[in-house]
DNA sequence: AATTGGCACTCATTTGGATAGAGTGCTAAC
DNA sequence: GTTAGCACTCTATCCAAATGAGTGCCAATT
């Protein structure tokens, strides 16, 4: 017993490298691979036909399939699954590489927003497919100042600047127009009030002022009250993702169902879907690999998402990563997404 | 002599009736259209070989071609240019369809960009190909308000706001820190000065009075006029470009090379150049459409834009259009262009 | 017991006609 | 000026045969 296990075991590993070498060569060719071009690929000196023994274990195990009879085996979501869960072999990026990595991430300019968009195009141009990064605003994010201009027509101009320098912007509806001193009065009130506090404070102070006071409150008060609870909500689900390369994928030829590429793009600039998509990584720690088949999520089928959370401070802020072909260069992609995540937030820091 | 001449002209205008009839049909089913298919399509009663008699003197003046000895003709460039500019019978639409397209151009909300993007979807909705509009920031947007914040580490955000309601910020570094109240005197100073002026005009100032006075002016002041020159400099030169549908021209099998379709996509996801195309239209009176190869714009190939410039009180504010393979239909594509150039100027109107 | 060579078999891809069909150009007749 | 007829040209389609890559299985070998 102990020795069937053990004999089975070894058996196992040695499957296991040639469903390495399988899934290594077509990755390289993207072409279903055969007994004999796996024998002269692996180092081992075997047969064609002893291959084939291995393939047929393989097979059965659900890691690889073959299209069609008399083609060879190319492998399964679980097959790759298992690659890329316990086979793997990554390559450590050379000096020179991170280097030059940590100097495009660097002459972003100070906008943040720049420096995203330098890293999905890196991440793009690197991998030579599609690179994204979204920024999660983070809730902490503190009210520090606001303004009215008085427009025309009983409208006004609201600016709301938060603690770390973002300024949101949105035009009101008022029912008769206000002065600019009153406004001034109501911006001057809330400046005092509430600076420094969380959004999330201001929102529910805001709300509870209105409640408390409709009536003897100074109509002014009022709406700006309401102003500010507004501007407050709208700039709450507000998530920056920036994508590059997105043409990239046209090259694939597995990708190249248009009806698949088009539901694709539709998504990209859409933004939405692929966001949410991210969004589940934050927590994960380190490097993710997602195969678009597993979740069902049709939109993905025959792609893998390869994604990493960053961190500036100690924080997660965000995360990165690639989208492309289940059938992509792991190997490589990895440690490229892995170490942009990292520089990224290192350039972060120093905001 | 005079017998000729008269004898000529019938000739060609019969022969114009033939392309026409010869356009509309390609346009409908986008195959080489023969002689056979031509005398049935036509009202004329007429043989196909007495068609062929034409289409061979079509031919002869370069209106079309055929792909090969057997098959039928298609239209030249050179063709679709006599049809778009002589041949052409638009349909104007009916009170429905131009109430359906005033009404989701209504409910965009208030923010313009909001409008904008609703009008390039509506495009790309209606004609099934890729809409764009775009916006050209009208010098004429005056200097209303000026805001500065200090940030940490000698960095200012500054806000500035124009006339009509736009809010640009910036943040701008300085050599020094600088206190609430310097900041706030420097703003008052300029908000003094140069409220209700143009943004040139603004610019002109305050690069006068730093040279006037580089050295006795208070520092502040100084750093102030610096940073709103910046700023106007900034908010000069930025277009609005949106664009929506892109993805409806994979279906079309004529831009199905795939090199071809992927440099339009990046040309999409770029803007610039787009930008560039649609700002030739700007000053043109009505629809205008343009045949991609006529300018040998390699990324245009196959592609035809029609466009429209559309203004608000009076002044031409930006031009909207569609961009779509040159076998469209440009009998219903022009008339859309048109009403929806009107309809969103009439919408923009009311701010 | 694992490995191997051999062999029959399967199936996708390629190849090379042969054929049908669409359409033209030309000429002669109306 | 128009038309019918005819020869000719090309493309697209279909089919059959050949090719070849690869498998599965069995019997022989180590």
């Amino acid at each position: 017993m102990a020795n069937k296990s053990v004999s089975d075991s070894v058996v196992n590993e040695r499957a296991q490298h040639f469903l390495k070498a399988l899934i290594e060569r077509y990755i390289r060719d993207g072409q279903p691979v055969g007994s004999r071009t796996l024998a002269k690929d692996t180092g081992l000196d075997l047969s064609p036909a002893t291959i084939r023994n291995v393939m047929a274990d393989l097979e059965d195990m659900g890691l690889v399939s073959s299209p069609h009879t008399s083609a060879g085996r190319i492998p399964t979501i679980t097959g790759y699954r298992m690659f890329i869960d316990s086979l793997l072999t990554v390559q450590n990026l050379n000096n020179q590489e991170v280097e030059r990595i940590r100097k495009e991430l660097m002459v972003g300019g100070d906008e943040s927003g720049d420096v995203l968009k330098s890293a999905s195009k890196l991440l793009s141009g690197v991998t030579h497919m599609a690179g994204v990064v979204t920024l999660t605003r983070r809730d902490k994010n503190n009210f520090r100042q606001i303004e009215f201009l008085p427009l025309s027509d009983r409208r006004v101009l609201a600016i709301l600047v938060t603690e770390d320098g973002e300024v949101h912007n949105r035009i009101l509806h008022t029912h008769r127009d206000f002065t600019r001193a009153e406004l001034d009065q109501a911006a001057n009130f809330l400046n005092k009030s509430f600076a420094g506090y969380e959004m999330e404070v201001v929102r529910q102070r805001v709300l509870q002022q209105l409640n408390d006071a409709r009536d003897h409150f100074d109509q002014v008060m009022t709406q700006a009250l309401t102003m500010a609870g507004e501007m407050v909500n709208a700039s709450e689900n507000k998530e920056d993702c920036v994508i590059a390369g997105q043409t990239n994928l046209m090259e694939f030829a597995e990708l190249s169902g248009l009806e698949q590429l088009r539901k694709l793009f539709d998504a990209f600039t859409e933004k939405r879907e692929i966001l949410h998509l991210l969004d589940q990584f934050l927590d994960a720690e380190g490097v993710q690999i997602f195969i678009g088949e597993e979740s069902g999520y049709q939109l993905l089928n025959g792609c893998s998402v390869v994604t990493a959370p960053y961190q500036v401070n100690e924080e997660v802020v965000g995360v990165l990563g690639v989208i492309g072909p289940t059938r992509m260069n792991y190997e490589r992609v990895i440690p490229v997404v892995d170490i942009t995540a990292k520089i990224l937030g290192a350039v972060l820091k120093k905001h």
